[in-house]
RNA sequence: GGCCCGGUAGCUCAGUCGGUAGAGCAGAGGAUUGAAAAUCCUUGUGUCGGUGGUUCGAUUCCGCCCCGGGCCA
């Protein structure tokens, strides 16, 4: 099946994504699809920063609130995901608008994954009972013995990665690194696209805005989202879900490592950190158009890179 | 006005029994293949409040002054 031209709005959080998208839907047939590893989570609104629901019934965004926090996603099911998604819209006769900050779904999606197998619960378990005992760095030396090239990649105290690696190891027989060479097919994007990124600059603006969010989030209830979740659903502190930013500060606060001064500031500092590392994707990914979010005529300018690209198709 | 406790990195504070100083957080840079809002790595020169004294040498000891907090009048 043909798949249609694909639009995509990047950037770090607090850049003003989501209303750019909704503008584009106005003036546009544009469909959107979220690409935002904590709005997939049901339940977590107020700390996703995710649209409310009258907002979503009039812009429908797809790949929000997939799983319960109790669950986890990955970059390989948001690639199934989107593509679904896209040939779905297209078949409608739309366009799709992917709209986020997730960029290693991103890149995944434009690049593609090598053929590998998927996370196994029981075999992180295990592994990550033995780290305990052992250490990660006794982990990383057994990795240097089946996998010297991953090893020799990985620091001794990059616990995901050298678990991952050792993971693959046993679900195939095969090292991760072999896997990798061996199916890393010269992978090509099946549409056309237009990709527009959000900067920042300077980022003490959008610091401003990071901390002005998160206080708007408290006022909101984030804490209360936080413990009715506890109260619903059986969480533990190291779920990929209580490990969003915001939700693992309140998290510290409930359990009452931290006092409530000290979780907004470091929820605040955790939200900053984390558009500084969508910033230094941006600047790696290739074509794309940056325009700055703070620009005061950011939606014209936009707009007409939409027109054009929906012209040249 | 008197007494006490503080004044050290952007912030919170260690410390130097006298040889010009270092943690956490913040900030900056980097890695990144099924957890990515994740997981890691690198990065600390600051009139040690000011000024005089003692000393070969003072951020450290002493005097005075300034600022903040507290107690007493």
């Amino acid at each position: 099946m043909k798949l249609p031209p694909v639009i995509f709005v990047v950037g770090p959080t607090a850049s003003g994504k989501t209303q750019l998208a909704m503008d584009l839907v106005d003036r546009f047939p544009l469909e959107i699809v979220s690409v935002d590893s904590a709005l997939v989570y049901r339940a977590m609104n107020i700390g996703t920063a995710k649209p409310d629901a009258e907002t979503l019934q009039k812009y429908p965004h797809q790949l929000i609130d997939l799983i319960d926090p109790t669950d986890s996603y990955s970059a390989a099911r948001f690639c199934d995901d989107a593509l679904h998604a896209i040939a779905q819209i297209g078949a409608r006769g739309k366009i799709p608008l992917l709209v986020g900050g997730t960029m290693l779904y991103v890149k995944a999606l434009l690049e593609g994954l090598s053929d590998l197998p998927q996370a196994d619960a029981e075999v992180r378990v295990a592994l990550a009972m033995r780290a305990q005992q052992e250490g990660w760095p006794a982990m990383h030396a057994e990795l240097a013995r089946i996998d010297p090239v991953t090893a020799l990649r990985l620091k001794p105290t990059d616990s995901q990665r050298i678990q991952r690696a050792l993971e693959v190891f046993q679900l195939t027989g095969t090292c991760i690194s072999d896997l990798q060479t061996r199916h890393a097919k010269q992978h090509r994007v099946p549409f056309e696209t237009l990709k527009i990124g959000l900067t920042a600059e300077p980022r003490a603006v959008l610091h401003e805005r990071i901390a002005g969010r998160f206080d708007k989030m408290l006022t909101a209830g984030l804490i209360d989202e936080v413990v009715g979740l506890r109260q619903r659903f059986t969480l533990a502190a190291d779920m990929p879900s209580m490990r969003c930013v915001g939700y693992r500060q309140v998290w510290q606060l409930l359990e009452g490592e931290v006092d409530e001064a000290t979780m907004r500031d470091h929820g605040i500092a955790a939200t900053r950190q984390l558009a500084k590392r969508q910033l230094t994707w941006l600047r790696s990914m290739p074509d794309v158009q940056t325009l700055d979010c703070l620009q005061s005529d950011l939606r014209e300018r936009v707009v007409e890179k939409v027109e054009k690209f929906l012209q040249r198709m």
